[in-house]
DNA sequence: ACCACCTGTCAGAAAAATCTTACAAGGTTA
DNA sequence: TAACCTTGTAAGATTTTTCTGACAGGTGGT
């Protein structure tokens, strides 16, 4: 079981960086898209962009769904989800106190 | 000049660290004290205490105030700052356009 | 002088994150 | 068949972050 504070830890971790916040505003300017045309409207390679979704989505932000073209091609969407995180210092003092301990047997 | 997407991927940063979580926590909860006595409290060495410092008061989320303890001795009082961040689809995506170019010619 | 605190910083090791390149496989169209 | 689109992933290099250990200096007390 992940507590508040890992969570926590995972989405500030997968907001940290200036190619996941971009990709959140791709999607939440111009809507859904799939993966390779995403990564031309970044420029990025698209296995960069494969890893970097890959992080969003295990934090949660973002969700994939497979879908069928037209034309018979798979295609993968990707959307933002309505997160909604407050960061202040009682916020975060609170979550900190559900953390994992640096111990190296201890993650689920 | 930093822009409000720089400013806000620094931010959360500093913030995407456990250690760094339980500095907040500590600092929040117990109240001000200096680098020697908090290195104690949360269990690190004063070095890697030090780095963690530094990265959260770059990103303006602590600030740090020299002072003569009555025996004489200059100790480093450490306090939390009342940030305030809020993280949704609309408020990443909005300073997300204000990022850096990833080029190298660019930092100021 | 010595010990016990405090402060900072530096060099190098270790670990984690990032990025590139290449591969493998599916479908559609010519 | 070949070309073009899509998908995923795995290996290896590069870069960044994290961490340790050692050093240097300050003050006060024994």
């Amino acid at each position: 079981m992940k507590s508040e504070g890992d969570r926590l830890l995972e989405s500030l971790a997968a907001l940290a960086n200036p190619h996941r916040l971009r990709i959140i505003e791709a999607l939440q300017t111009n809507g859904r898209t799939y993966v390779s045309q995403l990564a031309r409207e970044i420029g990025i390679s698209r296995p960069l962009l494969h890893l970097h979704l890959r992080k969003l989505e295990d934090a949660g932000l973002v969700t994939s769904r497979l879908e069928l073209s037209d034309e018979g091609k798979a295609l993968n969407f990707y959307e933002v989800l309505p997160f909604d995180i407050a960061l202040t210092p009682t916020s975060v003092a609170d979550a900190a106190q559900s953390l994992s301990p640096p111990s190296k047997t201890s993650e689920a």
